[in-house]
DNA sequence: AGTTTTTTGCAACGCTTGATGTAAAATAAA
DNA sequence: TTTATTTTACATCAAGCGTTGCAAAAAACT
């Protein structure tokens, strides 16, 4: 009865992705999404929504991407899973150009707009609260104490590894960290023996 | 032989400091930094030149006031004033519009602004190996073993915990962090001994 | 007092941004 | 084929930004 569009409504998702990942909330352009995507302004706007509600749907996309490794890295879940998560971190990406140079999309949005949306908000402390159950459901599996703090604590040397890579623009910038966080986590499976 | 300037310099910038730890670089408008000043966007313009060198100049003040810290906490040199340094980090901060709960400026301006200037990625590394020396001179001083690497450990993790401090809003986001922290370079010192 | 030099206040500029109005195009149903 | 409905494409809008021009004001020196 009407017209049907011309684009993937999944396919325009992952391509806008792409943009908001590389450049930031605020450096992307409605521009810059029409030419990624192949579609007019008009189109995106009625299709996704405003700015924020696009963001808001590719935020949920870059999540059960995340989703998809943790179910994979962690299963079982074990510490071994998070030492293999920090050693992974530091892996060459060959293309000086690969989207993982970028960091991570959500510490990113953390600084650019961690408290000017509350919206946004609640979908980085979502995303936080998916890898800090992993941590801590592999903390509980190795018996280590205080799994709780562990957890919150690996989170946060994740972020900060994520942070030096955003910086340096390459991934091998977590390198040293990875390999004393691997170290630190061993320790603990040592101690809880 | 000229009209003299109705501000002071240096009280001007801190004030500077200010917005801009508070909102980020592009958050703060010139009208923002005239209300603060209390000075009209010619004369600043006049005194400090474009936004970017306006910018680069609090960057600088706010490596000093860094610096002073680290001079303080770090003499001498142990791990024992890093351990400080994170338990410090989880002070609570009774006033909520608290300027410490904004985190740190140098943390939330990689983000912002790590790959856009030259310049600006400069200070930034420049404040950062200022933390890492800190943090080395440190594990030296303990007889640690591979110091750089754990020195770049202890500035990922810092960065970690301030990146929490920035979302939650709150410098006690960053205490499960700095409690971990504190008992891992606990078993560094005791490795060592 | 006169002169010179800088600061100051006000206004306006050019630019980019996200968002929208409108009419033509396109397709599925009748 | 006609009709109804949605998607397009194009142009344009208002708002906010950093920056600059210009004349008046102010003080230090002669």
């Amino acid at each position: 009865m009407a017209r049907p569009r011309k684009f993937d409504e999944q396919e325009a998702l992952q391509k806008m992705v792409q943009v908001f990942w590389r450049h930031g909330y605020d450096a992307t352009t409605t521009r810059m999404l029409e030419e990624a995507t192949g579609i007019g302004v008009r189109g995106i706007a009625n299709t996704f929504g405003d700015k924020e509600d696009i963001f808001l749907r590719v935020l949920g996309v870059y999540t059960e991407m995340a989703r998809g490794v943790i179910e994979q890295v962690f299963a079982p879940p074990r510490l071994e899973a998070a030492q293999m998560m920090f050693q992974g971190l530091a892996q060459v990406a060959t293309d000086p150009d690969d989207i993982t140079n970028c960091g991570c999309l959500m510490v990113n949005t953390v600084f650019e707009l961690g408290r000017a949306s509350v919206r946004v908000r609640e979908a980085v402390e979502a995303y936080r609260a998916m890898w800090r159950e992993a941590f801590y459901m592999a903390a509980i599996a190795d018996g280590v104490a205080e799994p709780e703090e562990r957890a919150e604590f690996l989170l946060g040397l994740l972020w900060g590894a994520l942070s030096q890579v955003r910086l340096m623009g390459a991934t091998t910038a977590a390198a040293p960290m990875a390999k004393i966080a691997v170290e630190t986590i061993e320790t603990w499976k040592r101690d809880s023996a």
